[in-house]
DNA sequence: TCAAAAGTGTTAGTCGTACACCCATGA
DNA sequence: TCATGGGTGTACGACTAACACTTTTGA
């Protein structure tokens, strides 16, 4: 079998575009943390979910493609955010004869190994998925594909942390440009829910109040006559996005600042 | 001639990596006007300076090789903004064959010609340069180069208009969490000279007064005991930048808004 | 002395932030 | 009835935006 997958991959390598590839950043939300969604090789390392581009594919279709094989979801908010060209980047972190190893082990054929150990220009995409809507796949060349918190990383190959930085902090500065939650949140979700999202993302604690209201003010959610019941506490009201106002703020790049302004003293 | 420059360009063509490629939009201001470097190829048509990627060289340093290349320019504020991965992208435009046509006519082999018209995803970097400084130098496939303005541009090869706008677009939002300036004015200017590039650039009329009191609270001005001499009217004061400071904002990524927030209907 | 453009200051209104108070729920 | 957390409202300070007046210069 494992000949076969070596035979497979020959085939496929043909098809594919030269020293390109695409990593995403597949990001949930879930028990009031980020999370990652990440590939683990046989060595025990990780990685980004990744791939190849056909030479008659789009950079964003190869992303797009990746990302439904990883967790079955279509039609999902993806942006590119970063392409990383550093021509030692699948040599950095010593992880190279790591991979090695692990490709070899796996009676990866030479020619295979070589295409694996060659130059990529990788171009990062980060997606914002609903975390219990994914059904994690591994790839051809991992045994496990899971989700990680962002805040307690394993050891990652190559420049995969790096590129998980960027990811963040390109997150982080758009969550002001962009409404985001829609494709992270379940269909319904309570105030303090989409909070503690927001939270999360920027990294710091948000007064309740302050929030509900500037949340309002972008008119992008809607308050259902429903509550949550079953918490130990005043039920909270449900709410939802209004995909239409949604879409429309997307467009429109707007600011919807969430954090103070510095650079004052 | 044409005939060395053909094989100069196969010896080197094995060096470059297959398939990327660098465009650049280098910015200058001048005359009230927001300019951008571009090259003219000899069937008219016009294109952004780019390059191919040396095998061993980082995505990075082939942008910086192609700004040095054209401008003469060495520690110039350059930054990477979008990879655009069309598989048609060359071909957009109906410029192929303008393209094919224009090598030809240079007597340039069909190994070069098909190198050209391979698919390249091509990573667009954009440069903030001082006007006056720059000495434009034609590649080996241009007879000019030259400075246009961003609001009237000739025709462009394949998808370089795109880029142009997508250029544009980054640059006018990150206006608003970077200090720019520093490598599109003089030394040495003046406040209306400033608002005016400020202007330029995000599209909109800024009143004077705030305007001078908002550049001044970021702190990354010192305003010099000289003023503008020989102009029809009050002599202006002569500013210029504080490198240290302005080296603490471009790090700290921070938020020197200059526009309105919108969306409050 | 006049026009054109720069320097300086003021004010009203909006927005952000930090609060206090009440209400609903399950234990 | 109490602890916990949600819902609603207010007040102050900071910032923004709009605007008026004075000063300097060359013609």
């Amino acid at each position: 079998m494992t000949r076969s997958r070596n035979e497979e991959f020959l085939l496929r390598k043909e098809d594919f575009l030269q020293s390109n590839s695409v990593d995403l950043a597949i990001f949930g939300f879930h028990e009031t943390e980020l999370r990652i969604l990440l590939l683990q090789y046989k060595g025990k390392s990780w990685a980004l979910p990744g791939g190849f581009i056909f030479k008659d594919e789009h950079l964003d279709n190869a992303a797009k493609r990746v990302l439904e094989e990883r967790t079955g979801l279509k039609k999902i908010f993806l942006k590119q955010f970063y392409t990383f060209g550093d021509p030692e980047r699948s040599r950095l972190n010593n992880r190279a004869r790591q991979l090695e190893k692990l490709l070899e082990n796996d009676e990866f054929s030479d020619e295979v190994i070589q295409w694996f150990l060659g130059r990529f220009a990788t171009t990062g995409y980060y997606a914002l998925v609903e975390y219990t809507k994914v059904n994690p796949v591994p790839d051809d060349f991992s045994i496990r594909c899971d989700w990680c918190d962002v805040h307690s990383l394993p050891p990652l190959i190559a420049d995969h942390s790096q590129i998980i930085k960027k990811a963040l902090e390109t997150l982080r500065q758009q969550i002001h440009f962009q409404p985001i939650g829609m494709n992270l949140l379940p269909k319904k979700f309570t105030m303090p829910e989409i909070q503690m999202l927001y939270e999360t993302i920027i990294g710091t604690k948000l007064d309740r109040r302050n929030f509900l209201r500037r949340i309002l003010s972008y008119k992008i959610l809607v308050r259902l006559p429903e509550k949550r019941t079953g918490v130990a506490y005043k039920a909270p009201y449900l709410y939802s996005f209004d995909h239409k106002a949604y879409q429309l703020a997307l467009k429109m790049k707007i600011c919807l600042r969430m954090m103070k302004r510095s650079l004052n003293g």
